[in-house]
DNA sequence: GTCTATAGGCCGATAGAC
DNA sequence: GTCTATCGGCCTATAGAC
């Protein structure tokens, strides 16, 4: 949230912490491990933060908060319905596979038992937020009679539900190349089927 | 997998557990804390199982074979597409919300870095076998002219995800409240989506 | 502020009595 | 087979020197 400059060795520890946390979740990684990835030691670790549990809230906490599909993501006018449509789902589908935002998913999944406050940040600034703005747009195109969406959130929450196929769980899991060449294929068949329902 | 006759204690031990790992992963739980829950000292546990990796492997291994959604649950004749689709959609979706359901998903999610296996064994056993069946019923479905699907195995991952709105990610998340309202919505409106695309 | 060194505790795993 | 008792190690967190 604050954009106050931080010291070189505060950006560092928390760079290393952000690297390990979210390649291993929380137990896996130990305070020595993020010290010495971080070059400092322990101590000096303590002194910039109080616990492992706050660093831990920190790092994901602001990672969750940083949020790639901004207004800016879906276009102000629109000629062509489909291609409108194709390129909000492009967009959030390579978002979504992104190593950083995969990583973040499975960090808060895994621990949302011991750090409930994550899934509510995680819901609040990402999926809820790109539901919500995507709703209005809808709506927006829906005045404009381009689409005839008679409930807008839920009309959303479909459109980006169907962007996560089994590749997509795969990927979640770890299973699935980092490359992915078929994202077209799914956004494609995703926009043909919420144009079959909501076209006017 | 084997159904051999296992001794009151074996089977105490893996009830302990399997009630340790899926409220809390992997790390929370100690060994001791599940000989605790079990009634057996830490040495009869390590007389049963050979390391907590093994027993944890054992015990997600084995909830993620145990799948609710075997072919009884596509219908055979169908009259009304609607309705049968309806019924398929409910069906999986109160199995997706039951807390046994998502406390393994989400125990997989959280420990798909440390235990690649379990992804591999969960989407297997699961969504894929899902899919894999349903695609197979939609073939027949539309062989019989009752639907129009270029792609089964796409239809019947869409319909699949339509089932995972916000709603269910909250679930996930730990956020919702264990009996849902709203699932005849969901399921109505996923149902319609589909229709829409697929009827002929 | 930053280090080395260590306290203090919990955990996984085992030895040995019964 | 099952127990009690304990080892060895790693962890979080801190004290004290510089």
């Amino acid at each position: 949230m604050s954009d106050l400059p931080l010291s070189p060795k505060h950006q560092h520890i928390l760079d290393a912490a952000r690297a390990l946390f979210m390649a291993d979740g929380y137990g896996k990684v130990s305070m020595e491990a993020i010290a010495k990835q971080a070059q400092v030691s322990k101590a000096t670790l303590y002194a910039y933060f109080p616990s492992k549990d706050r660093l831990f809230a920190t790092i994901v906490g602001d990672a969750c908060r940083s949020n790639a599909m901004d207004e800016s993501s879906f276009p102000e006018t629109v000629t062509d319905m489909r291609a409108a449509l194709f390129q909000i789902g492009e967009r959030l589908l390579r978002f979504l596979l992104l190593p950083t935002t995969m990583a973040i998913y499975r960090v808060v999944v895994g621990e949302s038992t011991r750090f409930p406050e994550l899934g509510e940040a995680f819901m609040t600034a990402g999926p809820q937020a790109f539901c919500d703005r995507f709703a209005t747009w809808l709506t927006l195109q829906s005045a404009a009679g381009l689409l005839s969406i008679p409930d807008a959130p839920a009309a959303a929450e479909q459109f980006a539900a169907m962007l996560r196929p089994l590749r997509f769980l795969r990927a979640t899991l770890g299973q699935a190349p980092p490359e992915i060449d078929d994202v077209p294929t799914i956004v494609n068949n995703a926009t043909e089927t919420f144009l079959h329902r909501y076209a006017v």
